[in-house]
DNA sequence: CGGTAGGTTGATTGAGATCAATGGCCGTGG
DNA sequence: CCACGGCCATTGATCTCAATCAACCTACCG
C-alpha cells in the first residue's frame, strides 16, 4: 500500500498523466501554463473562445450545462491524469463549464493551436491522440443503464477505477455533492442518498459523507451488472 | 423542394459526406471498398478486429450492445453523410454491432491503417479529422433529459436535421422500429406509439407508420426545450 | 392466404420524483 | 468563543410518469 506521501507523489506526477506520451516527446513541454484552480472556481465558461486543451494534475472537476430552468446538467467528472477540452474542437468554442470540485485543483494548460503544430512535426504520435479521444467516446455508458440502483454501482466502481492508486478496501473521498452525482446520473440526491444508504446497510460499502470504501467488491459488480 | 432524383443523387453523392474533404483530398480515392448491406445485415460484429472506419453513403444503420438478459442498446444511429467506427480506436476492436436498418444500405470502407498514412502526408487535415470525431462527443445529448416527451421530441428534430435534403412538412421515413427509437431512448415501444399519437392528436406532427412529418416546429421545439 | 412482426391502446403497478422535516458541519461575524 | 445561517445529507410520506401486462389491430412476406 503506498503512503499518503506516495501517493501524493504519483498524483501529481506526470507518470499519471494520459497525455504524458504526447508532451514528454517533445524537446520542451507543451505545458503552456499550470492553472491553480479553487472550489466552485470555472476553468473553461460556456461560449468562451476555445483555446486549449487541459489535463488534470491535482484534484477534481466536473462539466456541465444549465438547463432553461437553471437545472445544473453534469455530463463529465474528471480526475486526475485525465484530458479535456476535446468536445469544444468542433464548435470552436467551449460547449459547457467546467468548475473545480476541490479546493488546489491543478490542471496543465496545453494550447491546442500548438499542440497541433506538434503534431504535425510527430506524426507518430497521432495515432495515439485519436485513440485517447476514442476513449471519451465510449466513457460513462453506465449512466444509461436501468436502475438507480445500477447506475450508483457502476458510479462507484468507475470512480475507484479513475482514482490513482486506489487500493481495494481503501476509503476513497468523493470530490462531488450527493446533487451532483444525481445531476450525473439522472436521479435526485435523495435517490442517490438512498442506495447509498442502502449499500451500506447491505455491507457493500461503508459511506460516511464524502469517504466512501468498497467493502464488496463483487457484490457491487453484479449490482452494476 | 428537391424531386426524388435530385434527393436520391443527392444523398449517393459525396457531396453530402462529412469525410469528403479527406477522401476528395487524395490522388485517388481513400475508399478500398463499398459495401452494400440488406436489412438487419451486420456491418461490425462485437470484438472482431478493428479495422476499417466507414461512411454511410445511402441507408441507415444502428450500433448496439446486448446486455446479460439479451436486452438490446442500441447507442447510435448512422445515416447518409456520416461516418463510423471511431469508438473502436482505442480498444483495437469492436465493442458493438453494428447492422443496416434498411434494404440497399450502402457504406464506404476506409482502411484505418490507410487512413493514417495518409493523414500523416497530409497534415493538414488533422484538424478537420480531429473537429470530426469532436463533434461525436457532443451528440446525443437528448437521450438524457428529463421526460419521454421532450426525449422523442428531440428525437425528431435530429432526424430531421441529419436526414440530408429534409425540407420542412415534408415527409421523413423512420427507418427504425419503435422499439429501436425506445431502446434509443431508453423508453418502451409502447411508451413510443403513445407519445407520437399523442404528438399527432396535438397537430405537431402527423405520423402514419414509418412516415412522419413535422406539422408545428416550433411547438416541437418548444417540446424539446 | 395465413403467419408473424410491428404498432396501438387500455388497465395496473412500481421505481424514483417530489414535498417535507430534521440534524450535522462549517464558515462568518459579533 | 459561541451564535447564527447556509449548505449538505438523511429519512419519511405521498405522488406521478413510464413500465409492465395484456388485448387487439394492421402491414407485410413467403
Amino acid at each position: 500500500m503506498l503512503t499518503p506521501i506516495e501517493k501524493k507523489l504519483c498524483s501529481s506526477a506526470c507518470s499519471c498523466c494520459s497525455f504524458s506520451p504526447l508532451c514528454l516527446a517533445q524537446a520542451h513541454s507543451l505545458v503552456s501554463n499550470t492553472r491553480h484552480l479553487k472550489r466552485k472556481e470555472a476553468l473553461c465558461v460556456l461560449n468562451n473562445k476555445f483555446q486549449n486543451i487541459y489535463i488534470v494534475k491535482k484534484g477534481a472537476l466536473k462539466a456541465y450545462q444549465v438547463d432553461i430552468h437553471g437545472y445544473e446538467h453534469i455530463h463529465a467528472f474528471y480526475f486526475t491524469g485525465e484530458t479535456l477540452g476535446y468536445r469544444a474542437i468542433h464548435a470552436g468554442h467551449h460547449i459547457s463549464n467546467v468548475v473545480a470540485l476541490t479546493d488546489d485543483t491543478v490542471v496543465c494548460e496545453v494550447a491546442y493551436d500548438q499542440f497541433i503544430d506538434k503534431l504535425k512535426s510527430k506524426p507518430e504520435l497521432y495515432e495515439y491522440v485519436l485513440a485517447l479521444i476514442s476513449k471519451q467516446l465510449t466513457t460513462s455508458f453506465y449512466v444509461n443503464v436501468a436502475t438507480a440502483e445500477q447506475r450508483i454501482a457502476a458510479f462507484i466502481i468507475d470512480l475507484s477505477s479513475r482514482t490513482p492508486a486506489a487500493v481495494p478496501l481503501q476509503a476513497l473521498t468523493l470530490p462531488m455533492s450527493r446533487q451532483d452525482i444525481g445531476s450525473y446520473l439522472r436521479l435526485t440526491a435523495e435517490t442517490v442518498s438512498r442506495v447509498l444508504s442502502r449499500f451500506k446497510r447491505d455491507h457493500i460499502i461503508s459511506i460516511d459523507l464524502k469517504q466512501i470504501r468498497i467493502i464488496n467488491p463483487k457484490k457491487l459488480q453484479e449490482l452494476a451488472q
